[in-house]
DNA sequence: CAATTTTCTTAACCTACATCAAGTGCCGCC
DNA sequence: GGCGGCACTTGATGTAGGTTAAGAAAATTG
């Protein structure tokens, strides 16, 4: 079934009844995103959240002297939105593309919103997905603020342990935090100092 | 009333009726925190949110160099708690020191669990403010990754205006991330340009 | 499989910020 | 009301990582 995945990915938090499942399924929304094609791009409004099925997305932004900063990949299993707008219903800052064909399930911000109150299991399950993500986020700024370079790459490698020799260095570089010319030159020095 | 402000600040997004309301401060445990003492410690496990009434908190980690680094300031009107260790209850990395005599309300998780049960609006409160959190922590790691330290001071100003001739220099160079010496340095910098 | 684009590497030089050190002002406290 | 300590300043020097540039390798595309 394709929505397997997703189903198993709620019941890690809470337990619907088949009913409860079939009334979310059918808010969902499947879409295929080719390799480079983007789900959301800088100055649109984030109407949905995204479930990856298959492939992978990444999420950036642009900073005014035209550099990428990323800010998650979201393999299979992942969630993906531009919370910032999703929230706000602003024009967001985010641009989410494709790293591979990618799969996704959307659900829009108004069919979320029904599922709070037909289902209030699913604010809770929303609640904890955000607490997660921002324990991520924060733990993400303190290692920016206090670890090098090298530090922050064996943090990336434990969080996304499927993508280290899936992505090109580029994309790494930019999660991390450095130019690709200095990821390139740590890489070696690691190889090197062993 | 002492419950003024943080049944305002509930307000803000949810609301509540008067039986509520009692149900609600009755869980609450009011407690003074002098200067320069702990609401929580490195290495505890982070047992309640508090909501500070009077008084300004800070939340910092401490690094294996030994540098602190400010996470977030909690002023009056603000939530604060070691989010990652409050989720997990597992032991935590912040400190959180009150910068001068200050008042709180206590929430302890497990009544915190209780209210998201007896009264599920608490559960949409929660997750609208960690939804808030999560975004205001993803700004500031963009800024990290993508600013310089001038321009971090100039958000920091934003976001605390309350708090810039009110904190020390060097909680300041903390938060947006240099040091106290270059921080200063930045500052006659600054006067000097205009 | 050739052509083209993208990614990766290497090297020389540059900059924002850190570190160390020494000195000044100031506030709280016995 | 003097003094001990903390916050702030200023200067000299150090360093992680950035920038520019150019070529090599790899991956896409026709």
């Amino acid at each position: 079934m394709p929505f397997d995945l997703i189903l198993n990915n709620l019941e890690k938090h809470i337990h619907l009844t088949r009913e409860e499942q079939e009334i979310f399924t059918a808010y969902l929304q499947p879409k295929k995103i080719k390799r480079k094609q983007f789900l959301l791009t800088y100055g649109e409004i984030c109407k949905y959240s995204a479930f990856v099925t298959a492939g992978c997305l990444r999420g950036y932004t642009v900073d005014k002297s035209g550099i990428e900063h990323v800010l998650n990949f979201a393999p299979a299993d992942w969630w993906i939105a531009d919370m910032y707008s999703l929230i706000s219903q602003k024009t967001g800052i985010q641009n989410i593309e494709a790293l591979e064909d990618t799969d996704v399930l959307l659900l829009s911000k108004a069919n979320q919103e029904k599922l709070y109150i037909q289902i209030p299991k699913f604010e809770h399950f929303f609640r904890i997905l955000t607490e997660n993500s921002l324990v991520a986020s924060q733990q993400r700024l303190i290692d920016s603020l206090s670890l090098t370079a090298e530090d922050r790459y064996y943090n990336f490698c434990k969080r996304y342990p499927t993508l280290i020799d899936h992505l090109p260095q580029k994309q790494i570089a930019s999660y991390i935090g450095v130019t690709p010319e200095f990821f390139s030159r740590m890489k070696s020095e690691m190889v090197r100092k062993r």
